[in-house]
DNA sequence: ACAGATTTTTAGGTCCGTCCTAGATTTAGG
DNA sequence: CCTAAATCTAGGACGGACCTAAAAATCTGT
């Protein structure tokens, strides 16, 4: 349990998880993800097969890696917003600055591994449930939001009858909690409100990444990309504007 | 080719089409969507796999049929909205119609259902596809608008820079058309805020169908979730109100 | 430094969905 | 009735996901 020195077990697999991700990587932008078997990734890094599945437990996961992050994204951005602004400012602010920064997360992924992605009904299946796990992380945040902090905005007007005994997020797309949570039976007006709001957030989002892999695959480079996707970006936000822009906006400490 | 008369083969491939259907459907309801194999439904309706795997290519197609007017019914909605009414104002009108006549279409598919795809990491991901199928065809409805009618609303003001190039939706998830479609380089202002429009209401349909499927599988009974919906839908589509609803509005004829 | 415990890797195999082929069967239309 | 076309069948190839037992490597306590 060292931290610092890491240990030698702990060392290897780290380079043997880094060594069949980057061959499964030159695999896949040389001959496609689909075209691509998983031992011909074990193959190249001179493992075994099932070590393969054992880092990655599906073969999506060796093209998409580093999810997590991607699936908390969205959350964060919102979690980390400043007194005074909203949840969609904070939103239009972290795109703006993620567009600055040609930030994979919304896209700027290169044109051979878009493509990669687009010519695979499977990878384009994964990425999709990604997208919906980032939904799902921010109306998480946004319904605790209410619990915690009372929300309640203005363009509802009656989220006063909420009955705060659910904060916890519905069930994932493919694990999923047996148990159903108890929220159920009538979940309070203000956590519809919430899911709502996140709904439109990360509809906005998923557009904007489409739109980004779009002139991606395109040809179109960075720079021109980036530039465009500001005004898209701005109309976009714009749009939602007049709906949500009192919504969660975080109170002055 | 005889319309009346159907012909004999034809007659006989529907039968074979809904003998396949009826026992797949009725062995995942039992056994459930993975614990049932094509083998078994192949071997209950008494043909060869391979006759299976002919009539429904996927194995998620034994269990989402007729998917395509799920797929088309949201744009057809707006498509067939009278005068005076937006996109938003077809797409309330039509889920409360729905809502009525407890429509399988926004989800009222009954519990064991429910369930069954609820169990099924792969049918989860398919009905993920075909939302996003559904908000594509919307997408491309209110695209098409923009030309034919010159759409422009108020919110957005400035979309008399569009170059009405392009009408044709995005290469679809899974198919595609290789060829990318010549929009691609710069989309006019006005397609943006049409894929916007349509990325709002697809997530507000998409939205009430969780909760929906959610209610169904908590066990409440299709009266009493009509009721709550109806309630919902208000709140989420008057969400939308301030920002979409002078958008696509049909002019009196 | 060594022995036992723990973790990782390996090799083998099963199962199932998807795809392919060739041949048998059935129907349609002359 | 006979030919052409479509459909169904059987069998197998392939790949991804999963399982098991055993081998190899690393860690831990003495």
């Amino acid at each position: 349990m060292s931290i610092d020195t890491l240990g030698l077990r702990e060392q290897k697999k780290r380079e043997t998880r880094q060594a069949i991700s980057d061959h499964a990587t030159q695999l896949f932008l040389q001959r496609g993800f689909d075209r691509t078997t998983i031992a011909d990734i074990a193959g190249a890094a001179r493992v075994a097969k099932m070590t393969v599945t054992n880092y990655f437990p599906r073969k999506e996961d060796l093209a998409l890696d580093h999810h997590e992050a991607f699936v908390a994204g969205l959350a964060e951005a919102v979690a980390r917003r400043p007194p005074g602004e909203s949840a969609l400012g904070a939103v239009r602010r972290a795109y703006a600055q993620a567009l600055e920064q040609r930030d994979p997360v919304i896209g700027f992924t290169g044109r051979d591994f878009a493509r990669m992605i687009a010519d695979s009904p499977t990878l384009v299946a994964r990425l999709r449930d990604l997208h919906e796990q980032r939904e799902e992380a921010l109306a998480r945040l946004l319904t605790t939001e209410i619990d915690r902090t009372g929300e309640a905005s203005d363009e509802t007007g009656r989220t006063g009858e909420t009955d705060p005994t659910d904060a916890t997020g519905r069930s994932s797309g493919t694990g999923g909690t047996p148990p159903e949570d108890n929220v159920g039976g009538e979940a309070g007006g203000g956590v519809i409100v919430a899911r709502a709001v996140a709904a439109q957030l990360a509809a906005a989002d998923r557009l904007l990444f489409r739109e980004l892999q779009r002139r991606t695959l395109a040809g179109q480079d960075d720079d021109e990309i980036a530039g465009a996707l500001a005004e898209t970006a701005r109309r976009v936000f714009d749009l939602l504007e007049p709906a949500i822009s009192t919504y969660a906006v975080r109170r002055p400490a």
